[in-house]
DNA sequence: GCATAAACATGCAATACGGACTGTATATTA
DNA sequence: TAATATACAGTCCGTATTGCATGTTTATGC
């Protein structure tokens, strides 16, 4: 732990009050995958996080700002893991492999089930929104640096993570509903040659 | 309307129950769509359909027969939708511009909604996952005429048919949240370009 | 016509949720 | 160490939901 301590084993009121944060924030995802994000109710977050809602309530008066903060915690976890994908893969198909289970992570369902549930709650919508603008942002040049898509101008690298993270997304998707993986990987080998055509085609 | 009517105004009871199962039907979807999946309460269904609790209670006596009895009438929907698009499009451009306008259609979001929530929920995922079957072997047969991939092998089309699926699902998702319709346009031609290449690889 | 069953309406019971409130313990500061 | 702020616990209340039970209307067989 970074903050300081008393001298004895009394804790500061600050790191309380992190920890009693952290706690909350990853039950709420937690739930979130577990259960979807209708079906977290601040009750069963504390539950799980087991505290009161008395302390929910005072650190996130309101549910929306539980989620918010959550929300936050889920972007970190999920560049982080995007970018050590990409970053640690010593070939192209390695890249999409890690990508690939990645992609049935509790992060990624996470995200999903937010994603979805914002498209029928503005003050969602408008939070997760500018999230996802930093994200996709992130991701860009996390593939435009991977991809050496370095001669490329923007748009163009921007359009092409969009379809590579589209097609995740997609396949990831269908996929909670079928659980056939098998037939999954096939697509997504088959996207990965579609892509490597594409680059051969702009290089040349 | 194909039923019989009496020689009055009176209707017959097939014909009462027909119509107020279509209004049920039709109403849960359109909650489905507005509201959300989790949003979709059987009273709000009722209010939308003009009709009492009672009614529904009758034809559906648990919310999750009404539920299961929207997804086939989605499911025949969204069935046609996708034919149409493919099977009255002059060109491959145009046919991804119609599918494209239909992924922003209520149709696909209430599908999108049903998707997410049968992951967390057994028994949605169960008949969800049968219906989704039919969809997609009939997409597929789709997909196989109209981009003429007759000599190809049935694997060979399943995978490209998901991975068109995907991309799209996948653009259709992000687009919820930012709207930013322009970008996604950008992805989904850098997409079909992607697509000519690999047709005309396969096809050499 | 008239009995009968189906179609539909209305009211009620049990449960779960979120937010507000009050009380208590712990930490900080003067 | 006294005062004050923060962290946390427990409880209550209004609302919304689903399923059920009980009425009322409409169609249909005899």
């Amino acid at each position: 732990m970074l903050a300081p301590r008393g001298k004895s084993g009394r804790r500061t009121q600050g790191q309380r009050s992190a920890e009693t944060q952290r706690r909350l924030l990853e039950a709420t995802i937690a739930c979130i995958v577990e259960r979807g994000y209708a079906g977290t109710s601040t009750t069963e977050v504390c539950r799980r996080a087991g505290l009161s809602r008395g302390a929910q309530v005072h650190h996130y008066p309101a549910k929306a700002e539980l989620v918010a903060a959550a929300i936050e915690h889920l972007f970190a976890r999920r560049h982080e893991e995007f970018r050590a994908s990409l970053a640690n893969a010593p070939s192209l198909e390695q890249a999409f492999a890690d990508l690939w289970a990645l992609y049935s992570g509790p992060t990624v369902h996470a995200w999903m089930e937010l994603v979805i549930a914002a498209r029928t709650d503005l003050g969602l919508r408008e939070h997760l929104r500018a999230v996802d603008q930093r994200f996709f942002a992130e991701a860009t040049q996390t593939c435009r640096s991977l991809l050496r898509l370095t001669e490329l101008d923007e748009a163009m690298v921007a359009a092409l993570s969009r379809v590579i993270l589209s097609v995740l997304d997609g396949l990831s998707l269908n996929r909670t509903l079928t659980g056939d993986d098998q037939a999954h990987r096939a697509s997504l080998e088959l996207f990965q040659r579609m892509l490597a055509l594409l680059l051969a085609e702009v290089r040349r």
